[in-house]
RNA sequence: CGGGAUGUAGCGCAGUUUGGUAGCGCACUUGACUGGGGGUCAAGUGGUCGCAGGUUCAAAUCCUGUCAUCCCGACCA
């Protein structure tokens, strides 16, 4: 492609819209422009770098043994008012009428629609195992789009959807998926960690989240670096501490707190630290009032709390809520004499000694406070959220945390979908039975996004060879000099002969533009003719690397087909 | 949805406090010089100051409303 030619324009300022490196970098490399919030054009570069990721995404799905179709985005409200998730999505799922007052959605993710469509195709045994997928846009109204394609609210997502007569089979599609997915993330040039993930709102019987780590991710990683060992942050176990050894236990004691409400109040007050408190949340699950403790210093986890009590939602109950559970004002809940339908304890909590709680009175906590004598639940559990330094649940080591970019979610979704939408189908004794499921998706647009936050340095975005818009660019330095501009449309046309995708800036630029053009857009591979033009050599640089070298233009091309091609 | 901030030329910003002819840098156009890391000089193009009301002789500036965008917290590919 001839630069004078393409549509193309750098920015030399970062634009105010973007603080991630990768999103400013994407705007300033030209590659994508904003639309609105969450909505993104991908430009002529751009799309060229999307279309390699999807092409690797198609081959390897490919090769697991999956079939791609396409089904509509515009879908009919009824398949996901049978699933429940018209009402789960909400007001995240863009919604409409059509001209009769039919309701209707743009697809967010296609369970349901593929249990529907494949019910028809798979009446019996004999027609599975199926694993199908799409590569299609999705569309979420996001609270809070962010980063630019890293949260947005049309995106491109490859969703398969693998259908089994039992729990094995179901094993062996994810597995394949899994294997896949790896393979995929291997050839796009991310380094990414494998979590066991909460199967949440998805529903199903377990999940594993593709992570790259990065401080612009949403998610938190927890992770293990002795022994390998990586979840989803909430989804990390919590050790069982050994019981509290109590030698002396003092009297529980009503102590005047006045307008010490808060956690950073009580230590203050008491002179003491936050792990000497257990502090009471009220939540309302599922219209329920939930009253739940935990240590003071720590977070409680609400993906553990709602998978525990099983309740579709959970929320931090309001003001009113708190007043009526506690009879106090918000500040001082206290599991002793709290009205509430169920009192969850964390576990962590059976360990601690002597501790001060609030006393559902305003103004008032109790200190010298025990499990067992003062207060007892029957639902004692872990739902903290895992700190730095936890002991690992598989070796015992300290875990780490990191925050990360989920790029890619594979679920075993078991019978969920299938049941709701009747996708069934007759086994060898002619039994109907519902088809064991499996889903599994990756952000298109977000995984090129991820690949930038690794490998970018101050003078733009390195791709790797496998995701570049093109391999290779050639330099012509004086735009003027005749002979210079020959010898670099040789080069480039050899390169092109020889299948690589190839740039020549041929715009009556200046060099450092064209440098500077040419490493903000992150070509892999640079050919600058220049001086030594005449003599039939020319300089080559990568740009993932400082070094240069002066070789002959075969040389050169020879060089750039071996690492492109392998 | 709660909290914070910002909307002035394609991009980045000043001007708003104290109302009085719309500014700067980059980009873009033309010409000249230049030619290995965003070069220099000269001459230009481009804006109903987010939108709608209001106050005023006069509004980018003051008031009210509204919309949009970004950042921090609860969800997801």
């Amino acid at each position: 492609m001839r630069m004078s030619k393409m549509l193309f324009g750098t920015q030399r300022e970062a634009p105010s819209e973007a603080e991630a490196t990768s999103h400013v970098l994407l705007i300033k490399a030209g590659m994508i422009r904003r639309l609105a919030a969450g909505v993104y054009s991908l430009m002529p570069l751009g799309f060229r770098v999307y279309k390699k990721i999807e092409e690797i995404i198609r081959q390897e799905m490919d090769a697991a043994g999956a079939e791609e179709l396409i089904m509509p985005a515009i879908l009919p409200a009824e398949y996901y008012k049978e699933s429940g998730r018209w009402e789960v999505f909400g007001t995240e799922m863009i919604k409409f009428k059509d001209r009769n007052g039919r309701d209707f959605c743009l697809g967010p993710t296609h369970e349901e629609i593929f249990a529907h469509v494949l019910k028809q195709e798979m009446q019996s045994y004999k027609s599975m195992p199926k694993t199908v997928y799409q590569i299609q846009h999705k569309y979420r109204d996001e609270r809070r789009p962010r980063f630019g394609m890293i949260r947005s609210r049309e995106f491109v997502m490859k969703d398969a959807y693998s259908f089994d007569i039992d729990e094995a089979g179901l094993n062996t599609s994810y597995n394949a998926m899994h294997d896949a997915y790896c393979k995929v993330f291997d050839r796009c040039g991310l380094e990414y960690v494998v979590v066991h993930a909460d199967s949440g709102a998805m529903g199903g019987s377990g999940s594993q989240e593709f992570m790259v780590k990065s401080d612009i991710g949403d998610d938190t990683i927890a992770f293990c670096s002795a022994c390998g060992y990586a979840a989803n942050s909430e989804m990390a176990p919590c050790p069982k501490p050994d019981a509290a050894d109590i030698t002396e236990k003092q009297p529980l004691k009503k102590v005047h707190t006045p307008n010490v409400g808060t956690i950073e109040d009580l230590t203050g007050f008491f002179d003491c630290s936050a792990d000497s408190f257990a502090k009471t949340l009220i939540y309302t699950a599922d219209e329920k009032i939930i009253a739940v403790m935990v240590r003071g210093d720590r977070d409680i986890n609400e993906t553990k709390l709602s998978n525990y009590l099983g309740c579709n939602e959970l929320d931090l109950a309001g003001a009113a809520d708190v007043e009526e559970a506690t009879g106090a004002a918000v500040g001082f809940a206290g599991p002793v004499g709290i009205k509430a339908d169920r009192l969850i304890v964390d576990q962590e909590v059976l360990s601690m000694s002597n501790f001060l709680i609030g006393a559902n009175e305003t103004d008032y906590h109790y200190s010298g406070a025990n499990y067992g004598r003062d207060f007892e639940s029957k639902d004692v559990a872990d739902i903290r959220l895992v700190v730095q330094g936890d002991p690992c649940p598989q070796c015992g080591a300290g875990l780490e945390l990191a925050s990360a970019i989920e790029v890619g979610h594979i679920f075993k979704l078991g019978t969920k979908y299938s049941v709701a939408m009747g996708c069934s189908f007759l086994d060898q004794n002619g039994k109907e039975k519902p088809c064991i499921m499996g889903s599994y998706g990756i952000g298109l647009n977000r995984t090129m996004q991820a690949i930038i936050e690794h490998s970018c340095d101050d003078d733009g975005i390195i791709w790797p060879d496998s995701v570049a818009p093109y391999n290779a660019i050639v330099i012509p330095v004086n735009a003027d000099n005749e002979e210079q501009n020959a010898i670099a449309e040789q080069v480039y046309g050899k390169l092109c002969a020889a299948g690589i995708e190839t740039l020549i800036d041929d715009r009556a630029e200046r060099a450092g533009v064209k440098f500077k053009d040419a490493d903000l857009i992150g070509i892999p591979h640079r050919i600058t003719v220049g001086r030594r033009a005449g003599e039939g050599i020319v300089e080559y640089k990568p740009r993932s690397a400082a070094e240069r070298e002066d070789l002959t233009v075969d040389e050169a091309i020879e060089k750039i087909i071996k690492a492109v091609k392998g």
